[in-house]
DNA sequence: ATCCTTCGTTGGAACGGTCCAATTAGTATG
DNA sequence: CATACTAATTGGACCGTTCCAACGAAGGAT
């Protein structure tokens, strides 16, 4: 056991040739003799060698790795994201940092601190929270692309999203080929794609004629946020809940079994997300998908770019939700 | 917008200080006057200096930073146990870098070797696939711990994990005392949890004499798994299922539903692992609850202590999981 | 034989920090 | 007033790489 790790002095010495050479021979380079390539490979081989990353990032000033910020990881949504971008930045010879803000604002700043002092060459930030200035100021820095979200952001920021209007209109779209006319729309609160899709169900119904069914009631992401919007919902007599996403679509669909409503005999519910769990059986959701590795895969893409061309318009890459008809949306009943 | 990144030779400069003094100013060392010490800062804050931490990883021969393996961010529990780790972590001044293996031993290992190459001075491996010379291989390079098994552990790796066997049981006590003896336990696979589980509960049968109603059913740690694994069962007409983890129980309950058993009026289930969505009404899951965050918690603790003392025995830390009672399980049915 | 290339190889200067040993300035002691 | 000591500051070596400029040897062309 070696008290202190080889460096490639070690396998110079260890192969007699110079360290240079060796650099030249562990990096693949054409120019170095076959013969003295095998040498250094076996050297290289028995001790044990592991070219240390710091030092090579200090030396070439690139880290060949990028940063991740996640609001949490608990949200199966962003889980779901960041293999998208694990996978495809992978393929490219890139590492990824991942560090979470824990929805708190000022340790996400600290954080994403810590990834630029690791020199990070690109920043994808997904759901960040941050304040538009500071957001700039780490775009300045360094190749940056947020997900979820398209308002915070400056000339050199990449956006990367569903459409989360098109999508809310689609779930409405379904619920009217199923007869529904009293359609809620339970909110998801103040953040920005809550606030689309709200949006985009005003929209449809609009579009459907309905506008005077039109009744969006504020609530939150959560389930025990979508068991009290529901509750509060009911008192519109509804036959469909259009909810802001899937998780509180579990918490409304408990408020309305409680309230002694049957899903869906009596109110439809959809919601929003395409996470795995609706897809069990026992929860068997309907909902707008989104393409959640797709956006990971495009905001990798993205940074990717950026970080090979710098400059350039910033993208705003709006990708498609599609819905998912499982068993929680019905006919409307006939009474 | 500075063309390049500003470094402690600028900051000195700026400050008409040497780069030294800098250096020791802004890692707050007591010997810097008060009056150097405010020049300094104002210079570094002024030109927005930001260490280089492969520098100082270079320089000081720690990285400070500490690699986490994970199976998949998928299952929730690894996510919660992650969660601990970080926040534990962080407290002492080191950042993780966090991989995935996909499942795949190969990719495992080729990640670790980037780990190892960012010069981590730790790592953690949560629910790792590596074979046992792999992973001593690894242990003896620098300090290990792995968490949720503890079968392949060399002398020099400490582990971390619930203790199975005692949940298990307490799964199969709770039963027990609601009167259930036809109790079957579907498992989760050959993964070492899932075996300790399945001996978990023959032990507690066979201390309740119920040797003869001994049934395990081959299974998974899916929903689909669970689901066939139930439907297999039902053949054994049990009056309570035990049932590997949280997903695949879910699982099971559709199987008993869409065979007319209702859960738990006729059939009483419970999962394991305690996971949030498990809490969601619509499921309403009894479980054995693994301490999860303290779970991810002491591993840091470990490879803390491991890092700073790295000579010393291997700890096999066991942490207790509680009975969690919920919707799914009752009194046995009288009939 | 001389001059050019090409090929394989090498020494040494970065990269941006830390930290040790040395230096200077200032103050207290005998 | 010399001496000893402390406090504040500094130059430079070093960490492990990469990469540039330079080198000798071996052919090839003239």
């Amino acid at each position: 056991m070696s008290s202190t790790k080889p460096t490639i002095r070690d396998v110079a010495q260890k192969a007699g040739m110079s360290k240079s050479l060796v650099s030249l021979a562990l990096s693949g380079s054409p120019r170095v003799s076959p013969a003295s390539r095998e040498r250094i490979e076996q050297a290289a081989a028995d001790l044990g060698y592991r070219p240390n990353a710091a030092a090579r990032s200090l030396s070439v000033r690139r880290s060949r790795t990028i940063g991740v910020l996640i609001l949490d990881l608990h949200n199966p949504v962003f889980a779901e994201i960041l293999d998208g971008v694990q996978s495809e930045v992978r393929q490219f010879g890139f590492n990824t940092m991942l560090v979470t803000g824990g929805d708190n604002p000022a340790l996400e700043q600290q954080e994403i601190e810590k990834l630029l002092e690791f020199q990070v060459e690109g920043l994808i930030l997904i759901s960040h929270r941050l304040p538009l200035a500071i957001l700039q100021q780490f775009a300045a820095e360094v190749p940056t692309v947020v997900v979820t979200r398209d308002d915070l952001a400056g000339p050199k920021v990449d956006t990367v999203r569903n459409d989360d209007v098109a999508g809310a209109r689609l779930a409405v779209d379904h619920l009217v080929s199923l007869g529904h006319r009293r359609i809620v729309c339970l909110s998801g609160g103040d953040n920005p794609a809550s606030q689309l899709r709200a949006q985009g169900y005003s929209d449809a119904m609009t579009t459907h004629s309905l506008e005077d069914h039109i009744h969006v009631v504020p609530g939150g992401l959560t389930d025990s946020a979508g068991y009290k919007a529901a509750e509060a919902a009911l008192a519109e007599d509804p036959t469909a809940l259009v909810v802001a996403n899937d998780i509180a679509a579990i918490g409304a669909i408990a408020a309305l079994e409680d309230a002694g409503r049957r899903v869906p005999e009596d109110v439809s519910v959809i919601g929003y997300d395409g996470i795995t769990l609706g897809g069990i059986r026992r929860v068997n959701l309907t909902t707008i998908a989104q393409p959640l590795a797709e956006l990971g895969r495009r905001a990798a893409e993205r940074i990717l770019g950026r970080i090979a061309e710098p400059s350039g318009a910033a993208h705003r890459d709006l990708l498609a939700s599609t819905l998912v008809v499982r068993g929680t949306t019905g006919p409307v009943p006939t009474s």
